[in-house]
DNA sequence: CGGCAGGAGTGAG
DNA sequence: CTCACTCCTGCCG
């Protein structure tokens, strides 16, 4: 009988917003996964998000989006290469509030020419938000790109204030 | 300003 | 295995 992971405590996290349901997965109260809605278009309506109960990882959630500045609950074991790891590494030293290029990102991980297999490594993230990838930016200050949509990303990088274009 | 190589990973053929 | 594509960018004409 082969010996797959053991689910210790797995427990989904669903944050109601306008702009769709956001779900977090988490193992032993370690975050695994977020799931955004994709939006390939600006959503008519204003984002809004409300919270149940005390789940700190769906508040979270709302208060990143909501450009409030939280403490990212711990993380469970991400599955990556060794380059993924490298580069979401790198992407969790960014401090809220500021940004970094692709290139940028690409020299600190020792691999200067490699932005482009960074920007890929960027949408492989399992958990968007959590580590955030939403932070890198292109060179020119350009947004670059965004697996769930660019409407997350502009919003996220509005919230903490960053000006684009 | 357009074209291209470079770099890791994935999926199609 | 080869090719195409992907959250990019500096260089070269």
């Amino acid at each position: 009988m082969p010996v797959l992971s053991m689910p210790g405590n797995a427990t989904t996290h669903e944050v109601d917003t306008s702009w769709g349901t956001i779900r977090v997965t988490a193992d032993d109260g370690k975050v695994t996964g977020c799931i955004l809605s994709r939006l390939d278009t600006m959503p008519a309506v204003p984002f809004s998000a409300e919270v149940y109960g005390h789940d700190r990882i769906a508040r979270f959630v709302v208060g990143t989006l909501a450009g409030r500045k939280r403490k990212v609950p711990a993380l469970g074991n991400l599955i990556g290469t060794d380059f993924q790891h490298k580069v979401w590494d790198a992407i969790a030293s960014i401090q809220f509030g500021e940004t970094m290029s692709y290139t940028e990102l690409a020299k600190t991980i020792g691999r200067s020419t490699a932005c482009r297999a960074v920007a890929n490594a960027c949408g492989a993230n399992p958990v968007p938000l959590f580590i955030p990838c939403h932070r890198v930016v292109g060179a020119n200050g350009a947004l670059g790109g965004f697996s769930a949509g660019l409407a997350w990303k502009r919003l996220l990088l509005a919230a903490e204030g960053y000006q684009s274009n």
